[in-house]
DNA sequence: CTAATAGTGTCTATTAGACATTATTGT
DNA sequence: ACAATAATGTCTAATAGACACTATTAG
């Protein structure tokens, strides 16, 4: 074997002599909606886990996708039809139990977007939704897709404490208001209007727009996100 | 198919009519030794990527293995010997052009230990070698695993800011100028000593030790890891 | 005017950083 | 005694949190 070279060693190699894995990706979509935390879940049409709600997400395909990230995207799409701008990577699970067709490995993504409206987009989806976090502790979902939630969900908790990310889980422009009970939906803690502000203010990632909407009471100061929020971190940490 | 049942579904699937999916493991363990951070690294007895230099990892085994983390240990003792006492998930990743086998996804894990002795174990590995990272700039490495190396690093420059977990990279007990020094390394810039000590006393996660050691000047006092220390953050990060 | 909401002034306690000083060891 | 290293004392600047106060709108 170490006598022959690369290129004969790959002519010979095929992977199907090796036992498979089922490579999925899913997708933790989150919003703040109605001051609550939502998140997009669809209704799987087909078996296993026919009539369960899940993530959306689906197998890699090998022949189309170019990345991890890409396969997440699109199997988003082609489910809900919502289209999130970015996701991040969450974490990888796997094992013997979780899929009854077998070993099976799923990559998470993440992101927070505004609220949009989603519709069954396949035939493999009969209905989609999105759910205030709090409902889902009753709801029957698919495989392990409730734990998956909740990493994603811890991840953006701790994201509250540090960085300004929650802003793209509201539609823009925003006021401090709306940034700050996103914050607090996460976080679980009312957050002082000064403090908050200071943030806002020292961070710099934050761009104040002109418009102004018709409401009760002092019209706030309405804001919008800028690419520099992706790097940006407090300086110190919101205390909890 | 939505009239079969899940038991008649699961009957007639079957997996291999997918195409397949190379999954791996990969583990970057890194230590603190000689004022450097040292990465294991394995040299490649087999084809492909034969006698390049990279991270102890192999094919997920769907027979033995009951979840990612156990896949990666075993791979790790199996090729090195050594034996890390923990492992944290950093990224997965995947592309069509990672490996020549085809369409590749790799779970990265990571930890920092004590330097330990390690040696090739298997016959798919011709030399095993802790390389200070400043050294694999000029390494011939196999596959994308110098990236990987770096997203790893990254993690713990990360964590460097706001834990301490670099105290896992020392032999133990170490003194408080051994997990400066680590601290410094990862962070790229010197600490103050009292501002060092005084997130030690106050984190209560590192437990005074009464042995000292016979050195050149007053001996200093040492310190071992406490279980604490896996989830605690600092009230407020390094600055940097 | 009043209710409602947004934004500001200002005090206090905490603490990180800096750096000078003191303490303890081996040679 | 002296060099080397560890530990401590202490000052200052920065700032998060708290909360009272003022500003601006709709009805």
């Amino acid at each position: 074997m170490s006598q022959t070279t690369e290129q004969d060693y790959l002519k010979q190699y095929d992977s199907k002599q090796f036992p498979s894995v089922l490579v999925t990706v899913d997708t933790v979509l989150l919003s703040f909606d109605d001051n609550a935390i939502k998140v997009l879940l669809v209704k799987r049409a087909n078996h296993p886990e026919m009539g369960k709600w899940g993530l959306p997400g689906g197998f890699l395909n090998t022949e189309g996708d170019t990345s991890l990230e890409v396969a997440a995207s699109r199997s988003v799409v082609a489910k809900t039809g919502v289209a999130p701008s970015y996701l991040e990577q969450v974490e990888t699970v796997g094992g013997v139990g979780r899929d009854p067709r077998g070993w099976s490995v799923s990559v998470l993504f993440s992101a927070l977007m505004p609220m949009q409206h989603s519709e069954a987009n396949t035939e493999s989806v009969s209905d989609t939704q999105w759910f205030a976090i709090q409902d889902i502790e009753s709801l029957d979902m698919a495989f392990d897709h409730r734990a998956l939630v909740g990493k994603a969900l811890d991840r953006y908790r701790q994201k509250a404490l540090y960085s300004f990310v929650p802003a793209y889980g509201l539609t823009q422009p925003f006021s401090l208001a709306e940034l700050r009970g996103a914050h607090e939906l996460l976080i679980g803690k009312e957050l002082q209007r000064k403090t908050f502000l200071r943030r806002v203010e020292s961070s710099g990632v934050l761009e104040e727009v002109l418009e102004v909407r018709k409401v009760r009471g002092k019209p706030a100061k309405l804001y919008r996100t800028t690419p520099a929020i992706d790097g940006y971190t407090f300086e110190r940490n919101i205390e909890c």
